[in-house]
DNA sequence: CTGAAAGCGCTTACAG
DNA sequence: CTGAAAGCGCTTACAG
């Protein structure tokens, strides 16, 4: 693919179009747009431009699908970037971060599609995200962190999020009668898994569930926890299917007069740094974020040293952390 | 500058300057390493790969000198960040963002001297840091935030931490006698800046200075308080170098049953989210962080578009926020 | 493993 | 503003 075919293409000289390319001289509006169209039917790239172009070592660029506020602040983020740059420093590659938020989307696509870099790994894919509708439509080798939304089809790594759960909920089922549910915002596949996982573990033990839905936020957890307290009085067990919402909800059993694990046993799921330091401290599902990222790393560049096909999707194992809550 | 003087330079041909340089060919040891040190004794850089080399628009990386960790927990990176991001954004520009703390301070180095981005928007240069000294010494146009430490040259922009502080001291004078220091860290020049500032305003009223040294965080504001507290139970002021300390030193101080401003008047620099919900909210210095990003943003950008020299480094107002804590 | 030479892809003075 | 043609920088069969 050469600059001679695009000009064909588009119906101008080879010169026209690498005057359009480089920005070196003014070109007509109309003979720009030919030439554009005809760039981007072919999908062509210039020499040096192209990934994986004489690129030693490669570029791999970390692409996270919110707002940088958001990013800053879940440590999702930043454990599965540590454990990303971790792994592709050891092989001479950086790893630049770059926002797919709205300000910025349109910059970060059009530096990725010009062959910025020669493979993404692509985060918090929140929603059919335009960027991962166009990425998965091009040759550019990309890996997910967590399994995408339905509808978007791309290779991804991801934590046993419907076993992790399931495991808890049956740690409860050893000692407790009533369990129920603060579930995940449902349009998120890990706040799925996690229902799924707790529905799983109920079924087989012939119980009926008894669900609420949080946000993953502590507020939504409190208010969640105050609902099945009003609806089921007698539950004696809650599975929060994210940390900061088991905060929120230990927060409103207090303040009913429940005692903690007394009257309710409570599980989370994240294992966050101030699980250790709720009172009492919070029995949890921990995720191995770290590992999730360098695994998605390797999986990533040896793909795009090889250039060959994606390897398969994988799914790293959760572990219960029993702390004081059960 | 061309392969052909590279070569020259190496003594060797123009064809095994380019086998080294793209790996495209196996060359014996020694060629290769005769090659390289060509190289970077020329610092030549291959067509597509130089700075500003038919990249339209431009690449600029953010670079920040802390580990990720650390880098994702100080609301100051996310706020520069944004600002400089939403600028860049506006003219298409994307804004990569690379750590160089120590486990991917190699790959980074080598990235951005190798011709992967065309401008650095250098953030938090504690001491002289080694890529702050390489990069000053490269023509790779470059900006930091903030100003560096002695011994590193280069442009920067920062806010008026000495006026800032001046002015929050002088605000204490007007009602109150005896007015401590909580510091920050005498190696950042921000905090050695917002010392001068109390200095400046305390020298001009004539009263002699009160400083116990802190580390910007809650804990070693809360001891700072206490230490001050019991080398002069009679003050009736606390200026804290950061709202972190200053909220430290609000515990301290209620331990020790002094009430707030009533007893003892404390302002804060910063402005930080939690400022405004202290008991009683604090008076603070706030500072334009997002403006700082977007101007340091904007003269990185014109140097680079431009290919000139930099422009003049630049310090911007920061504004007292009165709230109930004075 | 290396060089001389042909060639490829892109850029750019030149002409209109 | 655009094309034909010369030329530049790099790469790569080919020969040794």
């Amino acid at each position: 693919m050469t600059m001679v075919e695009v000009a064909a293409e588009a119906g101008v000289s080879p010169a026209t179009v690498s005057r359009v390319l480089s920005g070196s001289a003014h070109v007509s509006d109309t003979t720009r747009r030919q030439v554009y169209s005809a760039v981007s039917r072919l999908g062509y790239l210039r020499r040096g431009e192209r990934p994986g172009d004489s690129r030693h070592p490669p570029i791999i660029a970390a692409v996270v699908c919110e707002p940088t506020t958001r990013m800053f602040n879940d440590p999702f983020f930043l454990r599965f970037i540590s454990g990303a740059e971790t792994y592709l420093a050891g092989r001479g590659v950086p790893l630049p971060l770059l926002s797919a938020a709205s300000p910025v989307f349109a910059s970060t696509e059009k530096h990725l599609l010009g062959g910025g870099s020669d493979g993404v790994l692509l985060v918090s894919v929140h929603g059919p995200h335009p960027l991962a509708l166009t990425l998965a439509g091009t040759r550019l080798p990309i890996r997910a962190a967590g399994r995408p939304v339905e509808g978007v089809h791309m290779p991804f790594v991801d934590v046993d999020n419907r076993g992790g759960a399931r495991a808890a909920v049956e740690l409860l089922l050893k000692t407790r009668k009533k369990i129920a549910l603060i579930a995940g915002p449902s349009d998120l596949p890990a706040a799925r898994d996690r229902l799924t996982g707790y529905l799983d573990a109920l079924a087989e033990a012939g119980r009926p569930p008894l669900v609420a839905a949080g946000d993953f936020t502590p507020r939504g957890g409190k208010n969640a926890m105050r609902l099945l307290l009003d609806q089921a009085p007698n539950l004696d067990a809650v599975f929060a299917a994210s940390d900061p919402m088991a905060i929120g909800a230990m927060m409103a059993l207090r303040q009913a007069g429940r005692r903690i694990p007394g009257d309710v046993a409570i599980i989370g799921f994240d294992d966050v740094t101030a699980a250790a330091f709720t009172d009492p401290p919070l029995t949890t599902v921990r995720q191995p974020v770290e590992r999730l990222g360098a695994l998605a790393a390797e999986l990533l560049f040896e793909q795009v040293v090889s250039g060959g096909r994606p390897a398969e999707d994988q799914i790293l194992d959760t572990e219960l952390v029993i702390r004081s809550s059960t």
